[in-house]
DNA sequence: TAACTTACATACGTTCATGTATGTTAAAAT
DNA sequence: ATTTTAACATACATGAACGTATGTAAGTTA
């Protein structure tokens, strides 16, 4: 039964995406490993050897599915647009990818669960912090620069702004999760967008 | 250890106020029956006389905390405001409830609970989605008054107005109940009022 | 090719929460 | 006053999930 290293990998890799699966579906409390083992088509043995126990399962996907999430704004940063359009555009990818993205709304949901259990991990909490602080240093300076371009009203509080970008991505992303049968704020994306960006425009 | 019925009326309140509290801080799947025993200072015998098992002990908990939470709309409703002032209100209302009232907080966590348990109890589907449908109708008219008195952009969709209120009090109240030691986007809900009804405004 | 190790599977023990069955006491009912 | 029954507490049975210990066959190294 010895695989190779490279067989090895990829059960590693099905465990991880199995797990995204059965821990959004059903919460990190109620999914039995037995049910991440099936799905990834392993017994738990494979995840005991590969993670050791179910709470280093859940810090291990978690760290690795973070990263591809913050890298969605980088991206959008990076392109050749005014700060205004860029803070148009990062809400834009974020609701896109939370309907299109079925792996990425899983993702944020796991966020959500991790909610509950962050008491129990504190070495979660820290590293989600980091990446939201950077997050908020970031789009801060985009819209300072809107600011002084003459793009975004004067008056207003970038941080209140950036909370407010934050607040309707968790909302939209809670929404989403909550896949309601297509309720149709999840049809709206465009139109919410459009009021925000209506909202802060000079 | 007979008690009067007044007294089992009393037991039954204070269950259901332990279960508000041990529910949201642990999740469906975590808390046991004997934490909430526990809080409300009887056994589980008692959860079992009242409400049968786990599963009706959180639908009643459920159907009796969420028709207040719909109530703070209607009350905004019924004030004499104009309907712009209004929407402003009724997401005012929320950002300070979700700020101060701690219960209130309790409550919603409750739905995000609910969400992940949703498929186990699919009564509670119907219910909330039948006062979530009226709460979305209400809105729409006071929407399209607003528009018609000229207070509201004549070229935004009702519908979207009402779907990014609900973007921004699911978010809100997320962002609350992570309670990342005053995480600055609690802070900022009178700016994030403030952008939104620019947003609208006409 | 023999010895060793990896990558799991299987079997087992233990814990722990649920639900149920039964016990108990005092309030209602008669 | 006695009987009944409501409102729990206590004891028990069941099962599920975790983690661990052990088995095992195939790769890897010497």
């Amino acid at each position: 039964m010895r695989r190779t290293k490279e067989e090895a990998g990829i059960t590693r890799k099905q465990l991880l995406e199995a797990a995204v699966r059965v821990f959004s579906e059903k919460g990190y409390a109620a999914t039995r490993l037995s049910d991440i083992g099936e799905e990834a088509g392993v017994t738990r043995g494979a995840i005991y050897w590969h993670f050791g126990n179910k709470k280093e399962l859940f810090v291990a996907l978690y760290k690795e599915r973070i990263d591809p999430f913050f890298n969605v704004i980088k991206e959008t940063l990076n392109e050749d647009l005014g700060p205004l359009a860029k803070i148009q555009k990062i809400l834009t990818v974020f609701f896109e990818k939370f309907q299109c993205d079925r792996d990425f709304l899983a993702n944020q949901h796991l966020d959500f669960i991790e909610m509950k259990i962050r008491n129990e991990i504190p070495e979660i909490r820290a590293f989600m912090k980091e990446r939201e602080d950077k997050f908020f240093e970031i789009l801060i300076d985009v819209i300072n620069e809107g600011i002084e371009l003459g793009e975004i009203r004067k008056d207003v509080d970038p941080d209140a702004v950036t909370s407010m970008l934050a607040t309707l991505i968790a909302g939209y992303a809670f929404l989403s999760a909550r896949n309601e049968a297509r309720s149709f704020v999840i049809g709206k994306r465009k139109e919410i967008v459009e009021i925000f960006v209506a909202g802060i425009r000079a």
